[in-house]
DNA sequence: AGTAGTGTTCGGCC
DNA sequence: TGGCCGAACACTAC
């Protein structure tokens, strides 16, 4: 379900419950009583990365999908959703999601210029952010929420591939211009994701992500789990550069 | 039909 | 104190 774009078409899909009132809440979450939900007015539905944002005049739910979660609009399954919220003409049921009550302002809570698919996206400051950690590798980097936040382990793949960058460098060996390529390319794709994922031709799209040989090389990828996140990696080691200095992995 | 995975948090253990 | 690791969560496409 997840990853960055996803949030958005959810975002763009339920506009129109915005400005209306939770005629009644309920579900199976514990970390909030949905019941206190109930009468209170939608101001906005907001996304940071992969979080999704339900608005109210002082409280703000805050939705995250992880691996398994789905949403369904004025629609139901079997499963008794983690939470429901119906409304005079309609409903939205979240399953499978990590519900969290943010009782502070939103924009304290969130920094907007780190969310890739956000209007406030700022490329420098995520440059700043990679050179601040010269030791993470690049792999890590991109699925570092406080940097890209809304890239998942899909974006990373075809990112490291378009760049040309082996997922196994540190980020402090990476030439300045690859780390400028890197940034603007985590944009890039998370919108092509966007609008391949509303065609239904994401999958097809995939160059390196769940493949088996490379496009521009005709060899076999490399899969392995890495970096401290430990997530499937897919690299062509001829075109994907490993710079000097680097510990292969 | 079983397995692995678009993700994150939490607690235990050095 | 803190970093690392595995478990938990809970669904579905392949």
């Amino acid at each position: 379900m997840p990853e960055g774009p996803t949030i958005i078409i959810l975002k763009e899909a339920v506009q129109a419950f915005k400005g209306q009132k939770v005629l009644r809440a309920e579900g199976t979450t514990k970390k909030l009583d949905p019941a206190l939900l109930n009468n209170r007015v939608i101001t906005d539905f907001k996304s940071w990365g992969k979080h999704f944002l339900i608005c109210f005049d002082t409280i703000t739910v805050r939705i995250h999908f992880m691996l398994f979660g789905s949403y369904l609009i004025n629609e139901r399954k079997a499963a008794i959703p983690r939470l429901s919220l119906q409304f005079d003409d309609g409903e939205l049921n979240l399953y499978a999601c990590a519900v969290q009550l943010i009782e502070k302002p939103i924009d304290e809570v969130y920094d907007w210029t780190a969310d890739v698919m956000s209007p406030a996206w700022d490329g420098n400051s995520a440059i700043r952010k990679l050179r601040e950690n010269p030791a993470m590798l690049a792999c890590d980097a991109l699925l570092n929420q406080e940097i890209f936040a809304g890239v998942g382990n899909i974006i990373k793949n075809e990112v490291l591939f378009r760049i040309h960058v082996h997922p196994g460098n540190l980020v402090g060996n990476i030439p300045e211009n690859k780390l400028a390529e890197m940034t603007e390319e985590a944009v890039n794709y998370s919108f092509d994701f966007l609008r391949w994922k509303k065609e239904f031709t994401l999958k097809k799209h995939w160059l390196a992500h769940t493949k088996k040989t490379c496009p521009r090389d005709h060899i076999p990828f490399h899969k392995e789990y890495m970096g401290k996140t430990n997530r499937r990696t897919f690299y062509c080691p001829v075109c994907q550069e490993l710079y000097q200095d680097n510990e292969a992995p």
